[in-house]
DNA sequence: GTAATATATGAACAGTTATTCATATATTAA
DNA sequence: TTAATATATGAATAACTGTTCATATATTAC
């Protein structure tokens, strides 16, 4: 690899990119938060706190699998704020954080071009 | 586990849920493309790729790396349908595959209230 | 044809992660 | 207080994944 026959037009807009690139803080965080989206164990919550909130026992219901394995999921989904909860007596009840967490769904399901 | 104190609206909320869980196959298709996003090597790829279309070359240049790792990256981003590829001679010059892409980036972004 | 350049790929290794099992915490009821 | 229920957590393991190194393929120039 050494230099490219492209016009000095596309080097001057790698070294654009390269200057307007986030830090690596700022890049992690976006991942981060993308990633806990990205697995189909905690993808499938999601789905299903689209309909409103639920608690755990009902998300178990919904999505299959044990309590252990959906609680150890929430954990994630909630730390990287995608989901937020709520106690409600024995319960704890949760939900989707914000808009944004629903536009990402729509849009991902749209690209796939499924009906989600 | 066993039954919780929730109305029997909620109940019924979670079997609403569990009823319209799209298939295995679906949720896979989805979260597949949404976790070849939620890596920092590759999301910077795509950062460098919303100014316009960049040959290997230039996308190392912009993001860092090596080539075989940016390569390796590429592959997976084009295996999901995030950008594609064309050639120009020597050249392979790789670009976001549709709207949707950049949509899910400025909405993840704005989650993480950065500013990429 | 050969040489040089641009990109891709296979294997191996290290780090990460989802799941399971057992157990802990917290709330309610008695 | 004790018992029961709802949820969370720590450890262990198995599977997955990103990176590196070496090498392969494909295009252009000579």
């Amino acid at each position: 690899m050494t230099e490219c026959n492209h016009e000095e037009e596309h080097a001057r807009e790698a070294e654009r990119a390269r200057a307007n690139m986030p830090s690596e803080e700022e890049i992690a965080q976006v991942c981060a938060e993308l990633k806990a989206i990205s697995e189909p164990s905690r993808l499938k919550i999601l789905l299903a706190l689209r309909q409103g909130e639920l608690c755990v026992y009902h998300i178990v219901q919904a999505v299959g699998g044990t309590q252990s394995g959906v609680s150890h999921q929430l954990r994630i989904l909630r730390d990287n704020r995608i989901i937020k909860s709520r106690r409600d007596g024995q319960n704890i009840v949760y939900s989707l954080a914000d808009a944004h967490v629903v536009a990402v769904l729509e849009l991902a399901c749209a690209h796939s071009k499924c009906e989600v």
